[in-house]
DNA sequence: CTGTATCCCGCAAGATACTG
DNA sequence: CAGTATCTTGCGGGATACAG
């Protein structure tokens, strides 16, 4: 259910189309630049089914495609925008998980 | 790095901790009914090792250990009451996937 | 009570190549 | 340009049994 919106690439294409508007599926791709093609679609289509994301097709030669945020997504904003601000702590994170490392791997579970 | 908090049990686990305090292992198998012993031991480590989480460690018999969210971790309530404000939106994702089934399967592609 | 030990499974994701 | 097709891999998670 948190899956919806949170997950490895979800959260990314979410967060591009929210803050930078209309895309096409390569200026996602060149903007989440370690994405590939298939995850990419695969992203977008459920993110298309759950109703976070319009897709336009413009029936044209070469073919173009355009992404952008509906209005459910947008209700993600507040979310998105806590999300921006308790990013901050990464940094804590990372110096938890070095601490933790360096503990004593068997006395440490016991005290 | 959004999967430090958002994943299908850590998640859970936050809000209960956030929500009601400190609990026991058990306490925590039970307020979380689906969970097994041994995913929700791999999750309290992990959310131990990243800091969010406190473990104490009472030597009794029988053996008491209490989990309780860290000061850290305090700092995701505001993500948390976004996240509790948003789910109202759960049923117009419900919605938007039955439109997007019951759509012609090939020319919705093109349209 | 508080976990561990195994074994297994599904699914997101990655690598690579190809198409209308 | 905007994807598809295949194949493989990694990891969270489930079932079950057992231990200090």
């Amino acid at each position: 259910m948190v899956g919806i919106v949170f997950s490895r690439w979800t959260t990314p294409i979410l967060w591009v189309l929210n803050e930078h508007g209309r895309h096409r599926f390569v200026e996602l791709e060149r903007r989440i630049t370690t994405i590939t093609p298939k995850v990419l679609t695969e992203r977008l289509r459920q993110l298309e089914r759950d109703g976070l994301v319009v897709r336009t097709y413009h029936p044209e030669v070469p073919p173009r495609v355009e992404y952008e945020i509906s209005e459910l997504g947008r209700s993600l904003a507040p979310l998105f925008a806590a999300l921006g601000e308790w990013s901050i702590n990464l940094g804590k994170v990372e110096q938890a998980r070095q601490d933790y490392d360096a503990r004593e791997p068997v006395r440490s579970r016991r005290t």
